[in-house]
DNA sequence: TTGTAAGCGTTATCAG
DNA sequence: CTGATAACGCTTACAA
């Protein structure tokens, strides 16, 4: 029939449901019936089924399935990245969620580029049955437009946009001022900022917390430089830093970026935090590995991911399982490296620490 | 008409093929004719479809395409896990290689069970071109089963099954054994080893390669623990090492469990590397940052991934892009942790170091 | 209880 | 160049 019907290697047609109609001696609809558990089938009749259906070694098309059936029992989910810590943990979260509602996970990255997730979500929209897009993008609408109501959209780390049906997030601002304020109770000023991409929603609003807490404080804040959430762009933020004067501390909008402050720190010679103070945000599984542990505002990744799909799931089945908007809010996780110890003369012993 | 199009919240229909097809007046065949470029369709006749295709906001759906097409433009992946740092770098490969074929991917993890990982093969079988499968387990027979030819089968870490299209994998024995001799030219001696799940085939080379560098050097290896390839695995294992005298160095069969390893002897008070050494396996991206940085066998994780999506990709299109069996070999990667710093009295400076 | 046949949304064949 | 129409593999009214 259909020319990309020929198969390389060897020619092993598919076995299908009218297969095991014939071998079973029913019609395809008997088959059908018997082997989803409905009720109107002899017993004899679903035993016979069964077992015909099993010496065939028959697996129902999926993809027939989902077109008769309208339903694809797939998740769709398009994230910046794939990788990295974060994502990562994120990712544990989606599959976790997609266990328990028993789901595919459709898998895209958007590579942070707007115009990717777009075509993402239109190739994706009729392969599944709801969508879980983290677009940190300022124009959350885009996304909304390009599914258009074909499916439940969740969006992650995005202003709430009215077409979508449900958005997770964090409390950035809150987090941010919190780390803030814990660097200026130690005694930390001025405390520089790595920022985040500009046009990206998390970065803004860890930003602002981060003014916030001064303002508040009525302390001038540090310089603020930008970074696009990524390792590198904390490793020249940091080299950057090391030409002028340096900060008391130096406040990463994300734990990659400290990271990478980190290292360029470390490498000219400036001790964490006994010459500069640093804290990020997301604690990310690494963070407490790190030397010294990083002091960071606790997200909880894997549950929001997990709690998005189950959510999209609901949306699915007509269920509002979730408030339309839901924010987490993070908690200061204080480890070393954010301490005052600018007092201390030899480095303390591994185990204790002044404050 | 079908019981399940019933959807929640508005009743919004699907933009078909047939309502572009009336709306421009031709038939649903012209349309995809020239939505897909045929040469036959006149030029006035194309630019009016598309035109009102655009209108409409008209896109095809995949699934019907895919059954019409034989073909879904999906590489199923099934891992044991999708997060960590193994895997996060591994999906980060596979997510190049698709993105290189223009494939979508479809990700499931089975937790290490196989016969999970059988169920995700069974449900994924229909849904895409082809398939990339780590499993670890001794018997990948049951999968190449599972999958019975109907598509591609590209295996990862797992001895080449004669079923399976493909597979790629790591040189295990050889990247054991290097680490090891590392360790023994440093002096260390005896070395403890901390296993992988004894069913699993990356485990068990490892555990060989450590045990021939030591015949081959005529040294009596340390104890072998056991352990689950899980960070928590090697922190037991450290807590069980240290109850009784404690070997020169401890290799650990991949970076997780170096790092629980790590934690249990920093906990304890044993320094690293001066009291004992430490090596690991994977070269994760952690294992670099960690303090101190992880001596260890480099595998190119992401490189195998987007190998075997593309080599996967390859063989749906009756391309044989690889050899079957693909090793590819570790290189030793010597940080601190594993140097013989016994001689030293106080710890060195941060940027020097003796050998 | 079972079979027939009409969809699900495409593409491809075959006449016109 | 275009239009009917038969697949693709499955589910489910409707009839028997």
């Amino acid at each position: 029939m259909q020319e990309a019907a020929r198969r390389s290697g060897i020619e092993r047609r598919r076995v299908t449901i009218r297969d095991v109609g014939r071998a079973a001696g029913v019609s395809v609809a008997t088959v059908s019936r018997a082997l989803n558990g409905s009720e109107s089938v002899t017993l004899e009749t679903r035993a016979r089924v069964q077992r015909v259906a099993k010496e065939l070694d028959f697996v129902p098309h999926a993809g027939a399935q989902s077109l008769s059936l309208q339903r694809t029992d797939t998740i769709g989910v398009i994230l910046p990245d794939l990788h990295g810590e974060y994502f990562s943990e994120l990712i544990r979260g989606l599959d976790l969620g997609a266990r328990n509602c028993r789901r595919n996970l459709l898998l895209s990255a958007s590579h942070g580029d707007i115009s990717e997730a777009i075509g993402a979500l239109r190739t994706m929209r009729s392969r599944v049955d709801g969508l879980v897009v983290m677009s940190p993008f300022t124009d959350g609408d885009l996304l909304v437009d390009a599914v258009n109501g074909a499916v439940p959209l969740v969006l992650l780390s995005t202003r709430a946009s009215a077409g979508a049906d449900a958005a997770f997030g964090v409390d950035n601002r809150a987090g941010a001022a919190a780390v803030t304020r814990h660097l200026l109770d130690e005694g930390h000023r001025p405390i520089a900022f790595i920022g985040g991409p500009a046009d990206n929603l998390d970065a803004q609003e860890r930003l602002r917390g981060f003014r916030e807490a001064h303002v508040e404080a009525r302390v001038k804040p540090g310089p603020v430089l930008r970074g696009n959430f990524r390792e590198e762009s904390g490793f020249s933020a940091g080299l950057l830093l090391l030409q002028k004067r340096l900060p008391d501390a130096v406040f990463a909008a994300n734990d990659a970026m400290a990271l990478g402050c980190l290292q360029a720190l470390r490498e000219a010679g400036v001790r964490i935090p006994e010459d500069v103070a640093l804290a990020g945000f997301d604690d990310i599984p690494l963070a407490r590995f790190l030397d010294p542990p990083l002091t960071t505002a606790g997200v909880r990744i894997a549950e929001i991911g997990r709690q998005a799909v189950e959510c999209c799931v609901g949306l699915g089945e007509g269920r509002a399982t979730a408030p339309t908007q839901n924010l987490f809010a993070p908690t200061l996780v204080v480890r070393a490296s954010s301490l005052n110890r600018r007092r201390a003369g030899p480095p303390p012993s591994p185990t204790g620490g002044t404050t």
